[in-house]
DNA sequence: TGTATTAAAGACAAGATTATCCACTTGACT
DNA sequence: AGTCAAGTGGATAATCTTGTCTTTAATACA
């Protein structure tokens, strides 16, 4: 039982794009800099788009930026754009009796999944950013890294650009 | 996200196992009980028996039984036993300087599974049985479901044990 | 010892998730 | 308009989860 690959994607490239306020970031980019496969990355980053939390823009300097005020997105509008968290809201196995109310099991299981609903809903992108940790805002960019990607991706294809 | 469906058939088979305390059940019965395919059901129990929470005895008048006192058996023990809770001990990406710690991100979806398993961890089967909410101890047999269920699994095949 | 009953094990099929690729459209900039 | 740089959408493949079936092994009982 994990957090789907799906939902870490989305995750990831929100958190990217928090870091990178007023410039798009292409899909090669965004892959580059969260390590997902640049050929799946759209298909998890549309469903973001159609909810308003991304807007995307084609042709030359287009890219992906965050439409929303980092403060104000949560880590669940993110997972249940593309992985919803799953309430229990009526007995799976279709049973009398149990119209209104869930079993205990299913009870206790759905309290499970509240908890993890809260989780999510109380952490926002922009309070990710803002925690200083040791290792990095986010999960990128200790000094050898960075020198290691942007040589990889410069050495791909990209022009040499200030970024 | 949700549970995944082998945990939930587990957790409906212990549940069902733990209120026929000392009457094996067989794989048809535990299949009509808890509405899972008898033919998937074995899958799911046999990590079951391999961890002890169950014993499984071939034969005439054999089954499934309990093998743990459900006071002390966790719904933790139960789902880990076929779709075990993923803490993040480690970035995913493998970056430099992520050592020891999470970045901010991980941090919180490892946050959001500890609470899953807090949940998990804190409800044992022996309490599901004793609540005594109105809807029925487990999660089946209101009086007209019963009637059916058993009118059901005569129907099949079984002879007209007195169960 | 033989037979009926039951779980165990493994091969296989169906479905969902994850991933890749290509043709197409949009947009910016000559 | 023409051209290049991007995202979009659809078809397809690979992998994992879920489910089925058949054969085998164990157990009880006559």
């Amino acid at each position: 039982m994990a957090v789907s690959q799906t939902a870490e994607y989305a995750l990831r490239a929100v958190v990217w794009l928090a870091q990178k306020p007023g410039e798009p970031q292409t899909t090669q980019q965004l892959a580059d800099g969260t390590q997902v496969s640049p050929s799946y990355l759209p298909k998890v980053l549309q469903p973001l788009g159609r909810a308003g939390i991304l807007t995307s823009q084609r042709g030359i300097n287009g890219g992906y930026t965050l439409a929303r005020d980092p403060d104000g997105l949560t880590l669940l509008e993110i997972v249940n754009c593309v992985d919803p968290v799953q309430r229990i809201t009526r007995c799976p196995l279709k049973l009398a009796g149990h119209s209104g109310m869930l079993c205990p099991l299913h009870r206790a299981l759905d309290d499970a999944m509240a908890e993890l609903e809260r989780t999510f809903r109380e952490t926002t992108v922009g309070a990710l950013l803002r925690e200083n940790t040791s290792v990095t805002p986010l999960c990128d960019m200790s000094p050898a890294t960075v020198s290691l990607e942007t040589a990889a991706a410069s050495a791909k294809k990209l022009p040499p650009t200030s970024n």
